[in-house]
DNA sequence: ATACTATATGAGTATATTGCCACATAGTTA
DNA sequence: TAACTATGTGGCAATATACTCATATAGTAT
């Protein structure tokens, strides 16, 4: 493996760091539709707020969000639209999984 | 959020941590020309076959890799092609922030 | 200036992850 | 059976991550 290789992995996953985590995916699904505050997504996915705001430090800092200060408030959106590529990723591998599991509950 | 969303954010974020380590994205891009045995993806990687041996069950047991034994080797595969496309959405992640940075290099 | 609101951060604890070594297990071959 | 090979696992130390509470910072409003 050569040496410019392992840099690209290692990048790689930072970014898929970044997103897995249930909260962290909570809130990239709620940024689906535009930017929000700090105070807003802390209040939709229930939790604190100094809790959420290191939550999305670490997914500005993989380049995952970007961050805009308005007033008081700082406003968080999805820095690339194929961020959300991923979700769809998870979910058709749950799909192939859920498949599996019924054609063996079939055999039973 | 309902019950059911944040059983599929927890779902959605075993597999992308399941695939959020550099050695293990190393694994995933051997393997899109084939299974493989522990060995043979141990000396690609560069790294301990018992080390190997555990990131292997790590995405086994998330649902990303199947495994096949057969005498004395086992054979990991990709569990489903969908896999590969989290590599691509990285990257598509990575050249985004490149582009950035070409954009704030050109206004210096 | 004071009180208030939104956000970020330091410190501490709890927990999870990783990598390494030694060893166990299972299958193969002589 | 004995030696060998491939793989998996227990145990440990090092490190990273997550959450909570208290506090700091920055902007707003009175």
């Amino acid at each position: 493996m050569s040496a410019n290789k392992n840099l690209l992995y290692e990048r790689q996953a930072e970014i898929a760091k970044a997103i897995a985590h249930p909260l962290r995916i909570a809130v990239i699904d709620f940024l689906r539709d535009g930017e929000k505050c700090v105070c807003d997504i802390a209040e939709h996915v229930e939790s604190e707020r100094s809790n959420v705001s290191r939550h999305l430090a670490v997914m500005v800092n993989a380049g995952v969000l970007s961050c805009r200060k308005e007033g008081l408030k700082v406003f968080y959106s999805l820095r690339t639209p194929c961020v959300v590529d991923f979700l769809g990723c998870t979910t058709r591998v749950l799909k192939c999984q859920a498949k599996e599991h019924e054609k063996l509950l079939a055999s039973l």
